[in-house]
DNA sequence: AGACAGGGGAGTG
DNA sequence: CACTCCCCTGTC
């Protein structure tokens, strides 16, 4: 590819784009095909170089978060020899800032359903309702915007399942401008909101809260790291917020980000007594 | 064949 | 609150 780069250290795009926060990538022999707020660009990473085609600097620097002092947010949230070992493993994996309107989108289809069938969910999705765009001599579909999602009707080849109907009426009630106000409320309220949606429970409220409306202190709590809660930390269902909350503190979302992937990729097993 | 899945919601006790 | 069942689809 016709190429910038800049050096990165630490960084690991294979696990900043596969962990399962982000959706709309394809890995074609090393090299990923990104798509995300209107923007079709390329990624490659080579030892400490991030190589990049498509997309300005500025734009890569607000999607990882390059503002964001990485090194010094791992040392913040590395508080046990769990969360220690899943630093080690994966340093340098990133929460990618996305767009909220795709995110919250992306999270409403990711209900019981695995990773890839998420992304083939989106695909769909975007076939189905999305802007066609031309990139070079290829045909991308944009994510749909808000209200370009008329009826359940269209929605039948997405086989979006009990999902379709959430995707439909939240097209309907909320656009972009509106997830964006939520980043001057507290954490507490902008949850709140989040979940009056159909659809937004605590787990899809918190997805979007942290991966694009800048709420670090947000922790998903999924089947995943639910177990590892339950089997490695030995809480309890109605003590695992409170826990994460001050055991990890404001940069909770980071140790979610590194549990989740390290527990879905090496399951948590249950500590002898 | 039948259970079950990275979640949510409605209904019940 | 805590518990159960169902939602659609795909997969083991």
């Amino acid at each position: 590819m016709t190429c910038l780069r800049i050096k990165l250290s630490p960084f690991s795009l294979r696990d900043t784009l596969e962990c399962g926060q982000f959706f709309r990538y394809r890995r074609v022999s090393g090299t990923y095909r990104v798509q995300s707020s209107n923007r079709i660009f390329s990624l490659c990473q080579k030892g400490d170089f991030l190589y990049y085609d498509g997309v300005d600097q500025d734009f890569l620097a607000h999607f990882f978060r390059l503002d964001e002092d990485l090194e010094l947010i791992l040392t913040k949230i590395d508080q046990d020899p769990t969360i220690h070992q899943a630093i080690q493993r994966y340093r340098g994996m990133r929460l990618i800032r996305q767009d909220p309107w795709e995110c919250l989108l992306s999270f409403l289809c990711s209900s019981a359903k695995r990773i890839d069938q998420i992304r083939s969910i989106i695909e769909r999705l975007c076939r189905c309702s999305g802007e066609k765009i031309a990139s070079g001599n290829m045909i991308s579909y944009g994510f749909p915007e808000p209200l370009r999602i008329r009826n359940l009707a269209e929605l039948e080849e997405v086989r979006a399942g009990f999902r379709a109907p959430y995707l439909l009426a939240v097209n309907k009630c909320i656009d972009r401008d509106e997830l964006l106000q939520l980043k001057r409320m507290p954490y507490d309220r902008a949850r709140q909101s989040l979940m009056r949606l159909p659809g937004v429970g605590k787990k899809i409220a918190d997805c979007v809260l942290l991966y694009s409306l800048d709420f670090l202190q947000a922790f998903p709590i999924d089947t995943w790291v639910r177990k590892g809660l339950q089997r490695v930390y030995r809480l309890r269902e109605k003590a695992m917020e409170e826990f994460v909350s001050d055991h990890f503190g404001a940069y909770a979302g980071y140790a979610q980000l590194y549990l989740f992937h390290s527990w879905r990729q090496n399951p948590p097993l249950i500590q002898s007594p």
